[in-house]
DNA sequence: AATATATGGTTACAATTGTAACTAAATTGG
DNA sequence: CCAATTTAGTTACAATTGTAACCATATATT
């Protein structure tokens, strides 16, 4: 009679300790771009996305930053709204919609990147240049996984 | 004139790093629990948490799980509901609730560990032991930050 | 002891989110 | 060429969430 095992140590479950960190990481980041602009995470992402790689289309945001469709919709929403990017239909596909930063988006972008490096190093701050790299390692082993929600 | 970095590389940055794969495993793994017990995130943190710990408060749940308080009210009181917890003041703070699965939540939860287990033996199976060992250093490393909402 | 402050926990309300249904355009298959 | 299916993106609606206000009780200050 073989008893399954009935128990589990959360401090060593990974889905827990990747989300508790997660949690509290981004959240202080947010605050960072929230007190800033009051972006929301959405919109902070996708800023990022097209700041970084130039002219990407809705899908794509999704696609790089694993962001669920009606998110990403509100979020380009938002910025257009503000004028921080512009929507451009591609002329022989006319669902497809590009979206490109302003040059008022960029000026933001570039502010916010700065917080970002800094926030960055203020983490790196705080560990050793081994240690460091062994986080990383880690990402990278993880994001191998190419876990798909099915 | 020295010039600020203006470009911030998210496939290196920190937040967007660990916020990515935790939505992804979260997501995964909620799809077991969910599809059995039709259970929410916050409830099955609550639920792993006192399966393991045996007698907590809300507030203790807050802290070990990271969430909100009223996440965890709503997630305790859904327990509750489904008779899968019970609660008992405390005689002499009388603000204060303990909080401890019935003989249905511990069965549950029970139920619950063998899925989690088998999960994170599935996400184990794609990597070697030596990448584990890295992964758990690493998530050893990040905890010790201890990032706090200020 | 009386008032002020702090703590554990809940709740009302507004904002954010996800699901599913939708529009519009493009592609496929007969 | 036309109906059926797929894809890009939006939107209505319901569920989930966070903020702030709130009870009730306990502790601290005078």
């Amino acid at each position: 009679m073989t008893k399954a095992p009935d128990l589990l140590v959360l401090e060593q479950f990974l889905p827990f300790r990747i989300s508790r960190l997660s949690e509290s990481i981004s959240l202080k980041f947010a605050q960072y771009y929230k007190r800033e602009y009051g972006m929301t995470r959405p919109e902070w992402r996708a800023l990022a996305a097209l700041g970084q790689l130039g002219t990407l289309t809705s899908t794509q945001i999704c696609q790089h930053s694993n962001m669920h469709k009606t998110k990403v919709s509100r979020a380009v929403q938002a910025l257009s709204e503000r004028g921080w990017l512009k929507r451009k239909r591609d002329d022989t596909d006319r669902r497809i919609e590009y979206l490109q930063l302003t040059p008022t988006g960029k000026k933001r972008y570039s502010k916010l990147v700065g917080l970002a490096l800094q926030f960055q190093a203020e983490l790196q701050s705080s560990m050793s240049s081994s240690e460091l790299s062994t986080v990383n390692k880690a990402l990278s082993i993880l994001e191998k996984l190419e876990i798909d929600a099915d």
